[in-house]
DNA sequence: GATATGCTTCGATATGGATCGAAGTATGAA
DNA sequence: TTCATACTTCGATCCATATCGAAGCATATC
């Protein structure tokens, strides 16, 4: 008995419906205050307050000062990856009691993950880019290929720049509402930045959702060279 | 606030140290009793009861009656999958005491993750078929191609077999102790069969940990085409 | 300076749930 | 039938911890 890590630490840490409920909130990339998170957990300054420690402590989140506001965010690309994971066999497991209502609807279209897209149009993504050739696996993990530098250069973005940051390029991350993978990484970051930036889609407020505009959705499947099916 | 799937219920059942253990016991394939899953994680029968009946309504394990035996088990791959994914995190967000002791070494070479083989021999044979083109990534998942079932087919697996069961052929999984990617799936659980079937190892009593033998680890090497480095 | 806001610490409470002893049920063995 | 083993149920205990009120700091605004 007793091999490998310490799961139950950090299943613990993880299963306080407060404090996955901040977890949550904070899988939308966005850095949250104190108050904020207190506000999406539905508890008191005060016991947020005691439970942001704990998530501290644990490593599961990063804090930075800034003026009497404290922000929170995710550390890591990992936790977010297993909280990915936890949802999809949450959902997987829940006791069939998915009521999959329309908010729930627009998350599984497009969300937020972290920081890269999430939801069906981003697995029709990672797979356009896998049957395309332009992901391939590599010993050392998910790699661009050339002709898929190529590709995401058309889509603007500048690979000599991303390379040159620290941290892994192309990554998989488990989509728990399509359970598959969709990109992540620098990259992944770097393209939902991209369709933000040129308007194809929105945030929206509070929540994980990424809404596209019609004129948005159009380009997005002339991309991924579809027949547009909505 | 409330956005996707309850993520408490589960990371709550997996937070226990009890049930955790008994999870992690149950890491190694074997179907094992209530009772010798109450002595892996130290506790009596009647709480143990109590903790399986938990992971039992969470659909985390099924149970199998058998006479007077009651054999529980993983549920499924993906809560095997689930479960190395919070051992990565919990070993990274680890307060750093990760005493490597001599068990552990062995478990980071070689153990069982479910019904597969993990751990460093294992990430080595995943990457030796990215490498040479036997494994590679389509729009539904990880495919073994026609060099790569040829591969296996020499290794003494018999592909069309495999194929006709339901479940995934390839799968990958993430390795805690390597922090990549190693084979799962039916195939995963074949190459690991073959391996104990052949001789070149054999499972360690009461322990996730596979034991190569001198003869075994060499032929594995020669599989591979490395250079056989200890 | 005074006041407001954001957050933490302290203290008290209360509740969920992990635990085990004892008794009960079911299956197998003698 | 009798006994033993495997497991569950019940009941009681007891501890960890989530919770919030009140007070304390720190930072910003006036």
């Amino acid at each position: 008995m007793k091999e490998g890590p310490d799961i139950a630490r950090i299943a613990n840490l993880i299963g306080d419906p407060a404090r996955s409920n901040m977890l949550t909130a904070l899988m939308s990339g966005k850095a949250l205050t104190a108050t904020e998170l207190a506000s999406e957990a539905g508890i008191t300054q005060q016991t947020a307050s005691s439970h942001l420690r704990k998530l501290l402590d644990g490593n599961l989140v990063t804090t930075r000062q800034q003026g009497r506001h404290r922000y929170f965010a995710l550390a890591d690309e990992r936790v977010a990856r297993s909280l990915e994971v936890l949802m999809e066999l949450a959902q997987t497991t829940g006791h069939l009691r998915t009521r999959t209502g329309p908010a729930d609807i627009r998350l599984r279209e497009a969300r937020v993950c972290y920081n890269h897209l999430a939801g069906q149009m981003a697995t029709r993504l990672f797979d356009h880019m896998i049957s395309h050739g332009y992901l391939a696996l590599a010993p050392s993990g998910l790699a661009l290929t050339e002709p898929g530098a190529a590709f995401v250069g058309a889509f603007g973005i500048d690979i000599a720049d991303l390379s040159a940051r620290r941290g892994h390029l192309c990554r998989e991350c488990l989509d728990w509402s399509e359970r598959r993978s969709h990109l992540a990484g620098s990259l992944g970051r770097a393209i939902l930045a991209r369709i933000l930036d040129q308007g194809w889609a929105r945030r929206e407020a509070n929540s994980r959702a990424v809404v596209f505009s019609p004129r948005g959705r159009a380009q997005f499947e002339r991309l991924i060279g579809g027949e547009g099916a909505t």
